[in-house]
Order: structure tokens, then C-alpha cells, then sequence
DNA sequence: GCCAACGTTGGC
DNA sequence: GCCAACGTTGGC
């Protein structure tokens, strides 16, 4: 099993809007960057754990945990010429971005701050604390994860 | 294939 | 709202 960290913005769609969905289940759509789609279509498998966290926000931060419930399939929202993550260039019949469902798992206690997260030692290696990153979706060792939550 | 211009991300 | 960092685009 695998662990990662999903960014959103939670003025866009925080863990709440996650809970409240029917089968507190959600398509994690819109994501437009090979990096992160190259690992929803090839990497994340369901049952993966992954940390939700809010970017751009009072205070970012790790809010809760979601699992992978429905592995890569084609985000839809690239063909619809009204939607705002439309792509011209995405085909149905060769599809260019892909998507997983994630499905609400529970909140953290409290927030887990990006400040927090950067002043730890232990987490130097995690893509979101290195300098200029701006992944949305990445990776997070098992040693990470239970660091992580043994500081809820 | 290089690289300047541009748009986006996201912390602050 | 600012702006650094980064990815993408497109002219050459």
C-alpha cells in the first residue's frame, strides 16, 4: 500500500465539501499537470492512504485523511468546453488527464501546519516542504506518514 | 532545441 | 495583494 498528499484549495473544495458529498466520495478532477497525472493514472491503487491538505489558505495545512477508492480514469472534465478545467487538446479517444475517486476517511484532531512540517527534521525529503514546490499530488514514505500523524 | 515571455501556484 | 518559483508556450 502507498501514501500521499492531495493539495486543494478548501475555498474550491476543502474536507468538508469532501464529507458532506453523497458516499462522502468525490473525482479528484482539474489536475493539469503530467507529474501528478502520470501518478493518479499509473501509481495510486485503491486503498491507498492519502493526507488532504489545504493550500492557499489562513493556514495551510494537513486537515484530514482520504483513501483511493476508484484507480485512473480519464478526467472528464477536460472535454466539456464549460467547464473551467476544459483542454482542448485532451481527446476522449486518447485522453490526456486522468483522475482517481477518494473517498472521506476522517479529519486530523487539529491542522497540521505546513510550519510545523517544514521545522521537522525527519520530514526534509517530503516534497511539500522543499523549496519552491508546487506538486499538487505526491508521494509520502510509510516512515513519513506515521511521523506525521503521531504529531496529530 | 533554445530561451524569453507568459501564466499559475501558493506562501506570506 | 505581492512576488518567487516553476511549467508551458511559441518564435526563431
Amino acid at each position: 500500500m502507498n501514501y500521499w498528499l492531495m493539495k486543494s484549495e478548501p475555498s474550491e473544495f476543502g474536507i468538508d465539501d469532501l464529507q458532506n458529498m453523497p458516499d462522502q466520495t468525490e473525482h479528484w478532477d482539474g489536475v493539469r499537470n503530467y507529474q501528478a497525472r502520470n501518478m493518479m493514472r499509473d501509481q495510486m491503487k485503491t486503498g491507498d492512504l492519502v493526507f488532504f491538505y489545504h493550500s492557499n489558505c489562513k493556514e495551510p495545512g494537513i486537515v484530514g485523511i482520504m483513501e483511493v477508492v476508484k484507480e485512473g480514469y480519464p478526467d472528464f472534465t477536460a472535454f466539456d468546453p464549460d467547464d473551467n478545467h476544459f483542454d482542448p487538446k485532451s481527446d476522449p479517444k486518447n485522453p490526456r488527464w486522468f483522475m482517481v475517486d477518494i473517498k472521506f476517511v476522517r479529519k486530523l484532531k487539529r491542522t497540521i501546519t505546513l510550519k510545523e512540517l517544514k521545522e521537522k527534521t525527519e520530514l526534509s525529503d517530503l516534497a511539500l516542504v522543499r523549496r519552491g514546490n508546487r506538486l499538487s499530488i505526491m508521494p509520502v514514505s510509510a516512515e513519513q506518514w506515521d511521523f506525521i500523524l503521531a504529531l496529530e
